[in-house]
RNA sequence: GCCGACUUAGCUCAGUGGUAGAGCACUCGCUUCACACGCGAUAGGUCACAAGUUCAAAUCUUGUAGUCGGCACCA
């Protein structure tokens, strides 16, 4: 088989998905067992005209991993996919698109055609996003492909909203809100920021008295707004105003008159102590109002200029320009008393950056208290969603829902959800789930539906049960009871409340059951500078660059190798270890290939004692019987092919180690994934495949592979390590899916009988094979130990090789000197110590008698020496011992501190204290063979 | 103002009450028949600082400094 010599992603980015999806692998259906258990994950539905970004990268690859996991389990998973409508940002794009089209705005082209247009761009635009998580390699069911704005999914939302509003929890009200001039919607608390200001001031304003000639001073960082006011208030507890509370000022500017109020709500030590009071354009103000009966007079338009009330000469000036005529008029009156520089946080829309303006207005609010009661309760009682990491995510969240204020969900917007509020001429309100429901309700036909939309988040909240089939009409579907609560979400903390947490509280009201179990907070991906990404920054990095730059592989097992909820800066050298080590998968699979003939994968290489276990199994009871197991001739007398050469008689230490090595890292990947630690399994199959597998295991059995000689042992052996191989690869699956199903296709003996028993009939592909569990009992401490006092044989030998320098082309004989047992390990293994080491001969002895021109060394398990005859440089060696032995001499010195402290012995648990004896004993060994190498070089 | 996180090798980051780790970069040596996106061998850290708890602290507690984040307030 020809294959190239370094690894082209985007052979394999092109080959596998359309075939995996194809022959329906992604939806739960592919699953033939009845009785699977269920695994079933959301994903955040992204904007629908959206593109694809580092954090989607990052939650699409962990959510990826999970499904694929366990899918190849045998679960009977559902990856749901599908994307948000996204309000404010869709319509501003098609807004800005229409502009620039038609020069036309909005309103120019009408409701129904602007929304029309919307859908158009949608149909057009809308399959990016989705096309880009294909590339990723997502393997969701796009036959349950939703989308916010679906048929379903808005009836969903209606229903939610009329259950809402018929017990109360919804109303409409005149309050002060966040308003948005540019997008000129109302926001919630949540997409409103605060920045600081570029040049805050504070402005003195003077208010005279009427009839007196004192004034009272106010600060405020607003002075347009003061023709807005309708009260000064002071803390009632304030010496110096006291006598002024009740009495009446001359607003400048407007010639009102208004009162000068207590209340607790000013602190005496701000500013002047006396602050003005602008219901209609400040929460506090407002609040302050409603206390003290105060009218609230508006003095601004709805793109912040403002309006007739501010009075003819402001009217129509924008808010700034205003500010700036108001001191300019207060200065003339010479009632300006300083202006002060100061900081000042203002509140600013998340999207466009225009600053907020707090105006009073009637909006839709959802009333929280009952819902937040729910999430709360859930919480206490069964500490559910789990977050990880649950510091701080967990108290961040309860924190928030503890505080939690009533939610804006009206938007003046018009791509979205319609309110389903109607308005008779007499202005009364039907809320109903249909325009038939709501005139049957009012008993007319003559009814206005409400012109806004509701939140994008609204219909978010519901997602994940809306997209399981539940819209209130229909509440029981087999998907519903089957993937419903989902396993677990996985998304960025910025939307733990704008989302994760309305979640929560609309599956408890409208299901009665949480929506998931675990919530993991994933990490920000930061630039290399450790900035956030932002557009206005310019310093994004876009995902589809870095898989065609490195491949989808390489990207996913980079951003699954960072700490679940850590930040961490994007570096590309990450991207290209992880690419070299997709290539080294890649070759040393080609290595096998190239040495594959006469073998095949097979399982039992693995654990011939399972295998015998299966035959039995296979070949029934009653046979059994007249078997004795324990009968060399057993497996002869069943498999005529595996009794040719039978690999459990000839497992060699490295078969035995690899194995072992093998099991370990599979069943502890499985540990790490289950607690959603990706970045631990990353590094074990990392460093089980290139270190194990690759430096070790493959040049151990290289000479047996790459024999010329065609023998049953041999093929035995390329089928051994083709198996763990092919255990590798559907380890590394989930994190690799291109790569591993790419090199799975090529291995022979792959097919349908390795797929989990849950995809017996499905076509052959390593996504439904069955992933390694790992088995403990193929763990083998002995053959690691002994493997490893082979390798130290192995390192201590290159390590005087470099540091002499020696010619690779030279090889001398390796003395060893061991215990009897040890010196049985070399002799078995002296082919690849030999090999490995580039030695010319191996002298097995209990103690070493050996030349004085000589380089020694000492591992825990044997001392070494190469007789180097004219090669060798005392004083090198010397150093070089006295380097080693310096380093004994220091780590003993610090266990020897701790043996000598009487507590410790008594306190600290007997195996700790008895392993540090131990390796004392052992350092006092090898550092006694270096002081005697050292004295022989004298 | 309240809450929280982080500070470990030159860089980016793991780690965890019991002898300090990885990747990259650096140094030295290798065209060794899978891979130079490679192989082999080194070097490099009083785990921010200080005090405390403990037989034992990078790990727990407290404080200090620096970095960053969330929430609230801001006349």
């Amino acid at each position: 088989m020809e294959i190239a010599k370094t690894y082209n992603p985007k052979e394999a980015e092109s080959a596998h998905y359309q075939k995996w999806e194809a022959a329906g692998c992604f939806a739960p259906e592919i699953n033939e067992n009845a009785e699977a258990e269920p695994y079933s994950i959301v994903i955040p539905p992204p904007n629908v005209t959206g593109n694809l970004h580092m954090g989607h990268a990052l939650q699409h690859t962990l959510m990826d991993t999970l499904v694929r996991w366990k899918r190849m389990q045998g679960y009977r998973t559902l990856f749901i996919v599908g994307t948000d409508h996204a309000g404010i940002s869709t319509q501003l794009m098609v807004t800005r698109q229409l502009r620039k089209d038609e020069n036309k705005s909005p309103t120019d082209i009408g409701r129904e055609s602007f929304i029309q247009k919307v859908w158009e761009w949608k149909e057009k635009y809308g399959g990016e996003i989705t096309r880009q998580i294909r590339r990723e390699g997502l393997s969701v069911d796009w036959s349950r492909e939703r989308f916010t704005m679906d048929e379903s999914l808005s009836r969903a939302v209606r229903e939610v909203f009329v259950r809402l509003y018929e017990e109360g929890n919804i109303y409409r009200g005149n309050r002060i809100v966040n308003w948005c001039p540019k997008d000129k919607t109302v926001l919630s608390d949540l997409e409103v920021k605060e920045e600081k200001a570029k040049d805050g001031k504070l402005y003195y304003l003077q208010y005279p008295l009427k009839d007196s000639d004192r004034k009272i001073t106010v600060a405020t960082t607003r002075p347009e707004t003061m023709l807005g006011d309708t009260a000064v208030a002071v803390n009632p507890e304030d010496e110096r105003y006291r006598a002024l509370v009740g009495q009446t000022l001359e607003l400048p500017l407007t010639g009102r008159e208004i009162p000068v109020v207590a209340d607790e709500y000013v602190e005496s030590e701000f500013g002047t102590g006396a602050v003005k009071i602008t219901p209609a354009h400040d929460p506090n103000d407002y609040e302050l109002g409603l206390r003290h009966d105060l009218p609230q007079i508006n003095v601004m338009n709805k793109d912040a200029t403002m309006n007739e009330n501010a009075g003819a000469e402001f009217a129509g000036l924008d808010r700034y320009e205003a500010r700036q005529r108001v001191v300019e008029k207060f200065e003339e009156l010479g009632l300006l008393e300083k202006i002060e520089d100061y900081d000042v946080t203002l509140p600013h829309c998340e999207r466009c950056k225009t600053v907020i303006e707090p105006l009073l207005s009637e909006q839709w609010f959802v009333k929280m208290d009952d819902l937040r009661d729910l999430a709360l309760d859930l919480m206490r009682r069964e500490k559910a969603p789990r977050f990880f990491p649950e510091v701080p995510y967990e108290k961040v969240y309860t924190t928030w829902l503890e505080n939690l204020k009533d939610w804006t969900i009206s938007r003046q917007l018009w791509w979205g959800h319609q309110i389903p509020a109607w308005y008779n001429d007499a202005g009364d309100v039907f809320v109903a789930r249909t325009a038939e429901e709501a005139a049957e309700k009012a008993g007319t036909n003559d009814l206005v539906q409400d012109e806004d939309v509701l939140d994008t988040w609204f219909s978010s909240a519901l997602w994940s049960f809306s997209t399981l089939g539940w819209n209130g009409e229909v509440t029981e579907t087999e998907d519903l009871k089957t993937f419903h609560p989902t396993d677990v979400l996985v998304t960025g903390r910025d939307i733990i409340f704008l989302w994760v947490s309305r979640m929560v509280m609309t599956s408890l009201k409208f299901l009665g059951e949480k929506p998931f179990k675990d919530v993991i907070i994933h990490g920000t991906v930061l630039d290399k500078n450790g900035q956030r990404m932002s557009k206005t920054k310019m310093n994004g990095i876009d995902p589809l660059d870095v898989f065609e730059k490195f491949g989808v592989d390489a990207t996913r097992m980079t951003l699954a190798g960072s700490a679940t909820g850590v930040d961490f800066a994007w570096r590309d050298e990450k991207v290209e270890s992880f690419r070299n080590f997709a290539n080294k998968i890649w070759n040393a699979t080609r290595f096998c290939l190239m040495n594959s003939e006469g073998a095949e994968v097979d399982y039992f290489y693995l654990n011939p004692q399972a295998e015998t276990t299966e035959i039995i199994e296979t070949i029934g009871d009653e046979l059994v019987d007249d078997i004795d197991e324990e009968d060399e001739e057993f497996l002869d007398k069943v498999v005529p092919e595996f009794a040719k050469d039978n690999p459990k008689e000839n497992l060699s230490l490295a078969d035995k180690w690899i194995v072992s090595r093998l099991n370990r890292t599979a069943l502890d990947v499985n540990k790490s994934l289950g607690k959603y630690e990706f970045h631990t399994a990353v590094s074990l199959l990392y460093h089980f495949f290139w270190d194990d597998f690759c430096d070790w295991y493959i040049e151990l059995v290289k000479d047996e592979i790459t024999s010329e000689t065609v023998n049953t042992s041999r093929d035995a052996a390329r089928s051994r390590i083709l198996t763990i191989l092919e255990q590798a690869l559907r380890l590394l699956h989930p994190f690799m899916p291109y790569l591993t199903e790419e090199l799975w296709q090529k291995l022979p003996g792959t097919s349908r009988e390795l797929h989990n028993a849950a995809y017996a009939s499905a076509e052959a592909t390593i996504m439904l094979a069955d992933y390694p569990a790992g088995d403990a009992s193929l763990i083998d401490e002995r053959a690691e130990s002994e493997m490893q006092a082979v390798i130290d044989v192995i390192s201590k030998v290159r390590n005087i090789r470099a540091e002499m320098q020696i010619k690779p082309s030279d090889k001398p004989t390796v003395h060893i000197a061991a215990t009897a047992d040890a010196q049985k390990i070399f002799a078995q293994n002296e082919a690849q110590i030999l090999k490995l080491a580039r030695a010319g001969g191996l002298v097995l002895a209990e103690t070493l008698d050996v030349p004085k021109a000589s380089a020694k060394a000492v591992t825990a398990a044997a001392e070494i020496a190469l007789p180097l005859e004219g090669l060798i440089d005392f004083e090198k060696e010397t150093a070089r011992l006295e380097n080693q032995l310096g380093k004994l001499e220091k780590e003993h010195e610090q266990l020897q501190k701790q043996l000598s402290n009487a507590n410790f012995v008594e306190r600290a648990p007997t195996e700790k204290v008895q392993g540090i004896r131990d390796r004392v004993a052992e350092i006092d060994a090898q550092a006694s063979a270096l002081r005697q190498n050292l004295e022989a070089l004298r």
